[in-house]
This record gives C-alpha cells, sequence and structure tokens, in this order.
DNA sequence: CACTATACGGAACGATCGTTCCGTTTGTCA
DNA sequence: TGACAAACGGAACGATCGTTCCGTATAGTG
C-alpha cells in the first residue's frame, strides 16, 4: 500500500466522521471528497459504496465505546459506573446523528461489519445496568432498550434551543432511575 | 370548489399523514399520491410544494395539540396535568416521525404556517410546567426544551426492540422530574 | 534516471425524485 | 341534456446524487 494511499485513507475516514456527525446520512458523497481534498473517484477507491464508509466510521466509535464500557465495569460503585458510562454514551451521541443512526437502526441497516461491534456495546450496556439493578441502585424494571433511547433522545435534538442542557436532562433521568417504580 | 376536489384534498391529507409518519420526510410524493389513489399532478393542484403538503399534515397535529393543552390548564393538580400532557405528547409523537421532525426542527425548516401553532403549543407547554414548578410539584431547573428533548427521545426510536416501553421510560422520567435537583 | 504498477481527479452515466405541462375526463348549471 | 369551466392523470423535464471509467500523475524500485 502506498503512502499517499494510506494517507488519504485516513484523510477520508476524518472527512466522513465530521460531515456524517454534521448533517447525518445525507451528506453527498461529494463533500465528503471535497471536505477531505481528494476527488470522488479515491474514495470509491478505499470505501466501495457510501454505506461502506459509513459503517467504518460507525464501527470506530463503537469500538470505542465498548472499551469505555469494559473499563467501567471494573468499577466498585455499579450505580455510579451506569451513570457516568450514560454520560459517556451521551457525550458520544451529541451532535453525532450518524452514532445515533447506527445505534437505532434508523436510516440504514447496519451491516454485519458493524454489527459486532455494536452488539458488543449493548452488551456491556446490559452488564453495566444488571450490576446496578443488582445492587438496588437503580429500579428493577427498566431495560437497556429504555436507556438507549433515553439518553439518544437526550442527545438527538441538540442545537437548537439555547435553553437545554444534555446534563440537565441526564441528572432527571438517573434521578429517576434511583428511585423505586410508582405502584 | 368542485365536489371530487374537495374528497380528494381530504384523500391526500390522510395520505400524507400516514406516509410521513411511516417513512418520515423522504417518501416519494408519487407514493403519497398513489395512496390517495390520485395522480401526482391532482397532488400539485392542492398544494404547490411537498413542504407545503408537509406543513399542513404538521399543523393539524399542532392544533390538536395546543387544544389538548388548553384543556389541562384547567386542571386542578398541576402536575398530574403536566404529566399527562406529556403523555400526550408521546403519543401523538410515536411512530410520527414527521412531528417529531417538526417539532424538534429537523429535516426542514417550519414555515410561517407551521410557526403559529408550533409556538402556541410550546407556550402551553411552558404554561404547564410553570405551574407544576409553582405548585412545587417538579423540580425548578428544568425547561420546556429539556422536556420536549426527553419526550421525543423516548418515542422517536420506537419499533426496533421488543423490550422497550414509553410507559415506562415516561414514568422514569416523571419520577425524576418530582425529586428535588441533586448537589 | 527511467520504468511500471498504483493511485488520483473529475467528467460522465443512470437512477431517483420534485415539479410542470397538457390532452382528457368529469362535475355543475342553465 | 349540452356546454363550459374545473379538475384529473400521468408522461416528461431538470436537478441531485451514488457510482463508474479512463486518461493522467506519482510513489517506489533497480
Amino acid at each position: 500500500m502506498r503512502a499517499d494511499a494510506r494517507r488519504n485513507r485516513e484523510l477520508i475516514l476524518a472527512a466522513a466522521d465530521q460531515a456524517f456527525a454534521q448533517d447525518g446520512l445525507g451528506v453527498p458523497v461529494d463533500r465528503i471528497a471535497e471536505r477531505a481534498g481528494v476527488g470522488a473517484g479515491t474514495l470509491y477507491r478505499h470505501f466501495p459504496t457510501k454505506e461502506a464508509l459509513f459503517e467504518a466510521v460507525v464501527v470506530e466509535h463503537m469500538q470505542r465505546l465498548a472499551a469505555d464500557g469494559h473499563a467501567a465495569l471494573e468499577s466498585g460503585h455499579p450505580g455510579r459506573a451506569l451513570f457516568e458510562f450514560m454520560g459517556r454514551l451521551a457525550v458520544e451521541a451529541s451532535a453525532k446523528r450518524n452514532l445515533i443512526d447506527a445505534l437505532v437502526g434508523a436510516g440504514v441497516d447496519i451491516k454485519q461489519a458493524a454489527a459486532g461491534p455494536k452488539a458488543e456495546v449493548e452488551q456491556v450496556f446490559g452488564q453495566l445496568l444488571e450490576r446496578a439493578q443488582a445492587a438496588g441502585e437503580v429500579r428493577p424494571d427498566v431495560t437497556v432498550s429504555d436507556l438507549f433511547a433515553l439518553i439518544m433522545g437526550s442527545c438527538a435534538f441538540a442545537g437548537e434551543g439555547s435553553d437545554w442542557s444534555p446534563d440537565r436532562m441526564l441528572s432527571v433521568v438517573c434521578t429517576g432511575l434511583q428511585a423505586a417504580p410508582p405502584g
């Protein structure tokens, strides 16, 4: 692999990450190529399809997230570990429509390449939740899917109003989680 | 206005509501026309543009929501009134990608036609929240924007996992709202 | 320095979708 | 019922975007 090829591959990945994060799946491929400073043909030699490029970006995020989750499992405070991981998820998801879409299955179906890392994130998240519930620090009826949607919702809609705070929303959710279920 | 014209207008609005709800803004106009049983030309005589059609659908939802909100303001239980309105919002938003997009400003900018009803919904929501906070039934630091995002998030991602429950999520949020802010 | 395989850029192609146009049909009223 | 205006359907147009192709440039090698 030639040196310029490797360099361009990185440039394209970085440009795609930014472009997808900013504008979602809808960004024209040409715009990504332009942002990376390469031609469209070059982009397509590195990634056979737009979807493949998107997958590559998503996989990177997933792997980072899964690593964080495994680290959190080592913590001695199950509740706090879960909440911190949720905060981590929220940060990663903020203004990142790509991650949101991918985690949630909207837009395009994630292919096999991304399925592994995604499952890993879900599994780690599930373990963190179970641990916190077993310790009695989180109400026992909520599921991983609930938390995913809650977190994604807290971040999916950033950037419009000024009186909007992910921290405050996460605080509401975490407080609610610690109480016993009503009824 | 001829009778068939009025009938077709209603058919198109209903078809658009379903189509947008199911597939989001991305549905081809031709598919909406087909669903309504009319030609594309007919659709465009009633609504000058796809965006105008979308607006018409959104405005209807907004008006319904605003009416519900005003009714809730009459309730003698500020906290419960707020929570019930949030539930109403959630129902309306479930599997309704169009409402979500519109309330949130994603996808396309809402034009003047929809701006009025949207502002009205926000205003009523704000009054409900203030009333509940004044009664000490909801923590005082949360904003309308926070609640919007929380609710939309609870519903935006429906339909994938089976162990997913809007009720449970709303319960977590409402429980969290009733507690005092930490720290 | 020359030679070759590799990679590059961007023009061109085909599909999709919003919108327009026009020949045809249909509701309404005298 | 006859005639006219209003409305209809769907083919056609133009723009956008993903993808391909090919002539050109360049990194690596002896």
